[in-house]
RNA sequence: UGGGGCGUCGGCAAGCGGUUAAGCCACCGGUUUUUGGUGCCGGUAUUCGUAGGUUCGAAUCCUACCGCCCCAGCCA
């Protein structure tokens, strides 16, 4: 259970329900549906829409039906459907036996179009796409009626019939509701309501020449379902009235209504299908699970636990307001979560020696090292310390900015869960005059980490031996975009890609424990940022790790406003 | 010149005629700390798109205006 149970304060669709809930106005009953075309992949924004649907199926012990509005064959397959399910139960939501497709309703909603042809409802058109949009008329001026709309009801039927029986070609006809072609509404000038597609569906194969609309198929399968309480997203809005209109004049047994939310925007993010898949295709990423990109898929990749993301999801809130989200929301909601359950270990990113001149020689000492501060539970291990370590290249400055208290000439710093040392004399490269070696004391009173004289050290930095080092590939992501809203500036998202939304140290210093790390696995590389082993590049013993975030860095912040 | 929505702090978002206008993220201080992490404490909207009106009292009701989003697929 998340935290959206504390009901603190309602968001307008549970206080939608709570009324009717109290009216009794659907028996008590609360059934929502999450209804995916399979068509793409899951995105972030569906996953609000997935804890919304669901969330509130368990908030109000109703249920939440799986359905899949298949009723486009040209785009839909298999393969969405598989991985649609695997991200909707890695999210933490189940479905049980109620998954459905709306193609499993064809023959039901054949019938209820019959039944609306016969109430002088619905009418074959033969009119060519090209002219139906030109009847249409305008956003404001008024449609004309088709010459079709006032064929018989004997003829309507005869022609539907042959439609079903595939006497047709496609876009020969075409059924249509009878409404209003004078509507402000265009959804109401007279909406298809069936087209004809020979096409393999991937359920249905070749059984039907015509397929329903969504406009006609979502109410009735809602009805079907006994779905209480339809949500959608707010471009649906304008859609509702005909949802109305088709639940009024098929007359089911249940009348479920629709209710829209705003969907989800994030900042640095694109989500539009269309986008997505450009930068799949055009290979701007690696796939539809790149740990960049914001599909469920990606995200899981990235090590983004569905904790976080529901906990995301309530944090948002739901509203009919345009918005946009920043991702430092999403971010702090992972850092939460992991800060609670990551293992701390300790990772070099970018090495330099560090060299202790008055450790015995060749002596080895395995220290003790808690797992997590946050946890006791968690217990601790021993790592190996020696004289020669490797530790950060940031962490050492030669000539360090005031407000610096890491490691610089004659200043001491803590080893963590180690010793105290002291810097004594860098050794450099006399080409690029780079700082390849520090030397340093280090005080034997000190060992884990503390000393009796309780003298205080600023500094603590995280180190690995060199001698007992793993190395191992550590990709570093970043936000895929540098613009808050990309393409806003050029009209071309891809203008706005960051350049460094990866950089891979290929040979990253870590200490030994993390040999056998396993996929799926999730560290706080200490002082750094969380890491998960990727599940795809990994094998046993050579791990690959990815950023999922960083940790929160005062001195970065602090840097950058001291100019340094 | 049509129809449908939405406008409360930098970003979300409560609020539903009487509140000092919640909370979260971000930001800024301080404090704790063997992670410049975490935790803890504190600061940040005299004001609710604007202008009028109703009322003892308005973010909440009324009117007008302004701004933004969506709609002219035989897509969903």
């Amino acid at each position: 259970m998340d935290n959206n149970e504390k009901s603190a304060s309602l968001n307008f669709i549970e206080r939608i329900i709570e009324e009717d809930l109290a009216n009794n106005k659907h028996g008590g009953r609360v059934v929502t549906r999450f209804p995916p075309e399979p068509n793409g992949y899951l995105h972030i924004g569906h996953a609000k829409s997935i804890c919304l649907n669901f969330g509130l199926a368990r908030k109000y012990s109703g249920r939440c039906h799986l359905r899949y509005d298949d009723t486009n064959p040209e785009k839909e397959e298999q393969e969405y459907i598989d991985s649609i399910e695997e991200d909707v139960r890695w999210l933490g939501f189940d479905w049980g036996e109620h998954k459905y497709f709306a193609s499993d309703y064809f023959e039901e909603l054949y019938q209820f179009a019959v039944k609306l042809i016969k109430k002088g409802k619905a009418y074959v058109d033969s009119l060519s796409p090209e002219e139906i949009r030109e009847y249409r008329g305008t956003l404001t001026k008024p449609g004309r009626e088709s010459p079709d709309r006032s064929r018989s009801i004997e003829e309507n039927l005869e022609l539907f019939e042959k439609m079903r029986a595939g006497e047709f070609e496609d876009g020969e006809y075409v059924l249509r509701a009878k409404i209003d072609m004078a509507s402000g509404n265009l959804n109401m000038r007279d909406p298809a309501l069936y087209r004809i597609k020979r096409v393999q569906h991937h359920r249905t194969g070749e059984t039907w020449p015509i397929y329903p609309m969504y406009d006609f198929t979502h109410p009735l399968s809602d009805a079907l379902e006994g779905v209480t309480h339809s949500i959608c997203t707010l471009e649906f809005e304008d859609h509702r009235p005909l949802y109305d209109w088709v639940i009024q004049e098929c007359e089911p047994e249940y009348r479920p209504q629709q209710y829209e939310f705003a969907r989800l925007n994030l900042n640095y993010t694109v989500m539009s299908k269309r986008k997505l898949l450009r930068l799949v295709k055009e290979g701007y990423v690696d796939g539809w699970d790149d740990p960049r990109m914001p599909t469920i898929s990606g995200i899981r990749r990235r090590g983004y636990t569905p904790q976080a993301i529901r906990d995301f999801a309530d944090r948002i809130g739901v509203a009919k307001a345009n918005s946009t989200i920043d991702i430092a929301l999403l971010e702090h909601c992972v850092r939460d979560d992991l800060n609670a359950r990551a293992p701390r270990v300790m990772a070099v990113l970018d090495p330099i020696k560090l060299v202790i001149d008055n450790y015995p020689q060749g002596q080895v000492e395995w220290l003790e090292a808690e797992n997590n501060p946050e946890d006791p539970q968690a217990g601790s291990r021993k790592i190996p310390f020696s004289g020669q370590l490797y530790i950060e290249r940031d962490d050492f400055m030669e000539e360090p900015p005031k407000k610096f208290f890491r490691l610089a000439p004659g200043r001491e710093i803590r080893l963590k869960h180690a010793y105290y040392v002291t810097a004594t004399s860098v050794e450099k490269d006399p080409q690029t005059g780079e700082i390849t070696t520090v030397h340093c004391e280090y005080d034997p009173h000190s060992r884990g980490g503390w000393t009796e004289d309780g003298r205080k050290v600023k500094g603590t930095c995280h180190w690995v031996s060199a001698a007992h080092a793993i190395e191992a590939p550590v990709n570093l992501y970043d936000h895929l975009f540098t613009a808050e809203n990309p393409g806003e500036r050029t009209g071309n998202f891809i203008d706005d890609l960051n350049p460094d939304s990866l950089k891979v140290i290929q040979k990253a210093k870590l200490e030994p424990s993390l040999q056998e790390a396993e996929a799926g696995q999730i560290f706080q590389f200490m002082r750094k940022g969380y890491f998960c082993v990727d599940g795809t590049h990994s094998r046993p013993g050579q791990p690959v790790f990815n950023r999922t975030v960083t940790l929160k860095d005062t001195w970065a912040k602090l840097k950058k406003k001291m100019g340094v």
